[in-house]
DNA sequence: CTTATTTATTGCAAAAGGTGATCCTGTGGC
DNA sequence: GCCACAGGATCACCTTTTGCAATAAATAAG
C-alpha cells in the first residue's frame, strides 16, 4: 500500500528539482528524504528520480506516478479538511443556551483551535433524546438522572431567584425567606428541567411546599408570564438578567440557604477521549 | 497526513459491519484492526465508529469521510498499477532483436510477471545513445566498451559464420579455415557491431587479415549483397539461418577455434536492483 | 588539486506496527 | 436473576520502521 508521506517526498523532490530544497520546504532532513524516495522506489522496483548533480529528472515511471500522486495528496488534503470540518454539536435548554453559553462558545470559537461548534437548542427531554441519538455530542442540563453510557460532569451552580412583575407585594425585599417561599403558589417552568426535585430538595419531602399552579412550556413563557401579573416563578437568575436591568421583572434571591441548580454537562462516554468534546468540555469547566 | 493502511481498516469494518469480518477479509488479527480504528480516531480527535454489539455505526464524521476514503483507495491503487505496468524499454540491433530476442520476450511475457516489455530495435550506436540518455531501460549488444555507469553481463556467446550465394567456390565446404578466411575480401556489417574487434582477436593484431571491401549500414543490406553475389560476409549464425534453410544463402562455420560473438546485456547501474530490469535480465540469462 | 555542494550511507534511539492472550461488557437463553 | 457467549478493547511483547545526526562519497567548479 503506498505511503502518503513518501508520495509527498517524492513529488517535493521533483517540485523543488533537489533533495535538499525539498527537505527544507517538508521541514524533515535529507536523508529522510533519501530514504523516502528509496522505500517508494524499492517497494515497486523502478528508479523514479535520475540524480543528477544539476538538479534531478523524473524517470519515465516518474511521470506516469506523478499525476496520480498529487491527486492522491490533493483528495488527502480534502479528506483531512472534511473530517476537520465535523462540528461538535452542543445541545442546550433555551435559557442556557442563550443566556449563559453563549459567551463560551465565542471564546472557545475565538480560540481558534478545534471544530466549529452549533448550538442545538431545544426543550430538555428532547435534548436528552438527540443525545441518546447521537445527535448530539454534548449536552447542558438542568437536571440529570445518570444513565450508563453518559458522563455527567457538574459545570456551574446556578443561583436560582423568584420572579416577580415590578408592582407584585414582594418586589421590595431584598430577599426572600424559606417561610414566605413555601407559602407560595408558583408558576411552573419547562417540564423536565429539575425544579420539582430541586423544590424537593430544598423544602424536604413533607414540609410546607410552594404549590405549582400552570406548567409553562419555556422559560420566556413563564416570564411573559409573569410580567402580565399571572404570578411568580423560580427561575436561573441568568436568564433573567436583561429584564431585571430594564425593570420589567423583579428577580429576588432566595435567603440563605440559597436556591440552586447545579448545572451539568453530559456526553457519551464513547466520546470520552475524543478531541472536540475533550477540549470544548474542557473549556468550559476551566 | 492520513494513513491508507488505517484508512482501508476503517472502509473494511463499516462494510463489514464489524471489526471481526473486516479483520478476516483484510487478513489481520483483529486487534489490529481495533488500533487502525483508534489511530484514525485519535488522530483526528473524532468517533468514527459507534461499537455496538450488533454492528456498528458509523457516525456523522465517519459519513463524511467514508466517500473521501473510498476514493483514496481506489486512486491508490490505480497509482500503484500504474507504476506497475510501467514498461520494460529493450534495446537490441535489428539481428539480434529479431532473430535471438523475441523468443525471451515471449515466453518472459507468458510468465505474465513483471511489466510490459517493449523491444526498440535500431542501430547499435544509436542503442547506445538511447541507453545513456535513459531511454532504455536494457540493451542487447554485439560489442561493449565498458563504461562508468552501466552493467554489462555477458548473455550468450553465438557463434558467427560466413556467408556466400549458393554459387559461390566456397559454397559446399563444410568449413572455413583461419587461413583462407585471412585472405577473402569481406563485405562489412552494420558499424558499431564490433566485428572489426573481432577479426582483430581472431587473427591477432599482425597477421594476414581479410580486407573489408565496403561497409554496409545493416545486416539485412549485406544479406542481400551477398545473396547478389558482391562478395561473402561474417555475420552472427542466428541472424542467417532461415535463408539458409530455404537455400538462399550458404552458411560455413569457421574452423576451430571457431569464430564467435560475446552478446552482452547492458543496463544503468541505476537500475541494478530495480524490479523489472532485475527480473527481465534475469530471465534472459537463467 | 582543492573546495563546495549535493546525495547516499550508517548507527542508533525512539516510535509504530502486529499479534496472541486476556479482559470487559452488553446480549440472549434459561 | 444468572450464566455463558460474542464482539471489541486492552495488554505485553517483539519486530520493523522511522527520523536524525554524523559522516561518507560523488561531482562540479575554482
Amino acid at each position: 500500500m503506498l505511503n502518503l508521506v513518501w508520495l509527498k517526498s517524492f513529488v517535493a523532490v521533483l517540485d523543488h528539482n533537489g533533495f535538499q530544497a525539498a527537505a527544507r520546504q517538508l521541514d524533515i532532513a535529507q536523508p529522510t528524504l533519501s530514504q523516502h524516495l528509496q522505500k517508494l522506489e524499492n517497494q515497486h522496483g523502478v528508479l523514479l528520480v535520475h540524480r543528477g548533480r544539476s538538479g534531478c529528472e523524473p524517470t519515465r515511471a516518474a511521470l506516469t506516478l506523478l499525476p496520480f500522486a498529487r491527486s492522491l495528496l490533493r483528495l488527502e488534503e480534502q479528506a483531512r479538511s472534511s473530517i476537520m470540518e465535523a462540528r461538535l454539536r452542543v445541545g442546550a435548554s433555551s435559557n442556557i443556551g442563550i443566556y449563559m453559553l453563549q459567551p463560551y462558545i465565542r471564546r472557545y470559537k475565538e480560540l481558534g483551535v478545534g471544530p466549529e461548534v452549533d448550538v442545538v437548542i431545544d426543550s430538555n427531554p428532547t435534548i436528552a433524546r438527540h443525545l441518546s441519538d447521537g445527535e448530539l455530542d454534548v449536552a447542558i442540563m438542568e437536571w440529570w438522572h445518570d444513565l450508563p453510557g453518559f458522563h455527567a460532569q457538574a459545570w456551574r451552580n446556578e443561583p436560582v431567584v423568584l420572579i416577580v412583575p415590578p408592582g407584585h407585594p414582594l418586589a421590595r425585599r431584598t430577599d426572600i425567606d424559606r417561610d414566605t417561599l413555601s407559602n407560595m403558589a408558583l408558576i411552573g417552568g419547562e417540564p423536565g428541567t429539575g425544579t420539582g426535585r430541586l423544590l424537593a430538595t430544598y423544602f424536604g419531602e413533607h414540609g410546607p411546599f410552594p404549590t405549582v399552579s400552570m406548567q409553562l412550556g419555556s422559560t420566556e413563557a413563564v416570564k411573559q408570564a409573569v410580567k402580565v401579573g399571572l404570578g411568580a416563578s423560580l427561575v436561573l437568575e441568568s436568564s433573567v438578567r436583561e429584564e431585571v436591568q430594564n425593570g420589567s421583572l423583579v428577580a429576588i434571591p432566595v435567603s440563605e440557604p440559597g436556591l440552586s441548580k447545579e448545572l451539568m454537562v453530559i456526553y457519551p462516554s464513547s466520546l470520552d477521549k475524543h478531541r472536540p468534546v475533550y477540549s470544548f468540555v474542557g473549556h468550559l469547566c476551566e
